[in-house]
DNA sequence: CAAAATGTTGCTGA
DNA sequence: ATCAGCAACATTTT
C-alpha cells in the first residue's frame, strides 16, 4: 500500500479521528510486530497517555505522546481503522488501541510486515529507524544538488534502485519511482553515475511533483489499499505503473514491464531511452 | 494447480 | 564495503 502520499493521507485521517484522545488500554495480538521491547512494557507505556497529534516522516507514521513517539510503519499492507465504539476484531487485526471515550483504533495487516516501536522524543531522529532518512521531499532545502550528492553513493546502481533508497530520495516507492522516471524521461536501468546534472534535476522536479500531486489526490487506490476514510484517486493519473501494454500518454508506444532490482518496473521504451 | 507477483525494508552472505 | 538476494506473510494473478 503505502508510499509517502498514502501515508500522508492516512496521517491526515488519523489526525482527525484519534488526535487528542487518551488511551485506556492496548491489546497486542501479534507480538512480533512490536520492536525494541517486550509487549508488556509497550502496552504499559501507552496506558493513560494522550495522543497529542499524528506526524509523518517519509513513510513512517509518528503518534506523538507527551514524552515519546509511537513510530509505526505500514510496510506492504498495514492499515488503521478507527471505530466510534468497541468492535469485534478482524482476523488480521494485530493491535487494538482503546480510548477513554470508548472508541477504538485497530491496526490491521494481512501480511504482518508492519512494525511499531516507542522512541524518546528528544532522540527519535538520531536513532533507527528514522536516523538515516533524507529530509522531506517538500523541504525547500532538498534540492537537485542534494539529490546529486546522495546519488554518488549509489553511482553503480540502476537509478530506479537508487531512488527507492529512503536515504537518497525520501518517500518514493515502487509506484512513484516509475512515474518519476517516466516524467523525467530517464530509463530505469540507467546507472546513477551516468546521469548528467540535467537528468538529476529533471528527476528531482518530477519526483517532488508526482508526490505533491499524489498527496493532493489522496494517494493511489491500488489492490488492497483503502484509506481509513475516503479513497485515493491518483491511480487514475498513473502514466506507466500498472499500464503494461497500454499506450504511452506522451507518444503512444506500448508501455513495457521489466524487472529492476527484483521489482516490477514500468516504462515507455520510446520516451525513456536506454543509457547504461 | 503450482508458481509468480504484490506497495517495504532490513538482514545475510558473497 | 557493496550489493543482490532473501526473509517476514497472505492473498491474488498468471
Amino acid at each position: 500500500m503505502p508510499e509517502l502520499p498514502e501515508v500522508e493521507t492516512v496521517r491526515r485521517s488519523l489526525e482527525r479521528t484519534v488526535s487528542g484522545k487518551t488511551i485506556s488500554s492496548v491489546k497486542v495480538f501479534h507480538p512480533k510486530m512490536i520492536r525494541g521491547m517486550e509487549v508488556a512494557p509497550f502496552v504499559d507505556a501507552l496506558k493513560q497517555e494522550r495522543i497529542e497529534r499524528v506526524e509523518r516522516r517519509g513513510k513512517f507514521l509518528l503518534f506523538a505522546f507527551e514524552q515519546f513517539y509511537l513510530v509505526s510503519h505500514l510496510r506492504m499492507e498495514g492499515k488503521y481503522f478507527p471505530y466510534p465504539q468497541a468492535i469485534e476484531k478482524d482476523k488480521h487485526t494485530h493491535v487494538i488501541f482503546r480510548f477513554t471515550d470508548g472508541s477504538e483504533l485497530h491496526y490491521n495487516d494481512v501480511r504482518k510486515f508492519g512494525t511499531m516501536e516507542l522512541r524518546e522524543k528528544a532522540t527519535v531522529m538520531q536513532v533507527p529507524p528514522l536516523a538515516q532518512l533524507e529530509r522531506e521531499p517538500f523541504d525547500p532545502t532538498f534540492t537537485a544538488e542534494v539529490l546529486a550528492e546522495n546519488l554518488i553513493r549509489k553511482k553503480r546502481s540502476p537509478i530506479k534502485t537508487a531512488l527507492l533508497d529512503q536515504s537518497i530520495f525520501l518517500g518514493l516507492g515502487n509506484i512513484y519511482v516509475d512515474e518519476t522516471l517516466f516524467a523525467a524521461r530517464v530509463h530505469p536501468l540507467t546507472k546513477a553515475g551516468a546521469l548528467t546534472l540535467d537528468d538529476i534535476s529533471r528527476i528531482h522536479v518530477a519526483g517532488v511533483d508526482v508526490l505533491q500531486k499524489a498527496v493532493e489526490s489522496g494517494g493511489s487506490t491500488i489492490r488492497s489499499y483503502v484509506s481509513p476514510s475516503g479513497q485515493g484517486e491518483f491511480q487514475l493519473q498513473l502514466a506507466v505503473y500498472g499500464q503494461t501494454g497500454a499506450p504511452c500518454p506522451r507518444c503512444g508506444t506500448a508501455i513495457e514491464k521489466i524487472k529492476v532490482g527484483g521489482r516490477g518496473t514500468h516504462f515507455c521504451p520510446n520516451c525513456q531511452q536506454v543509457a547504461l
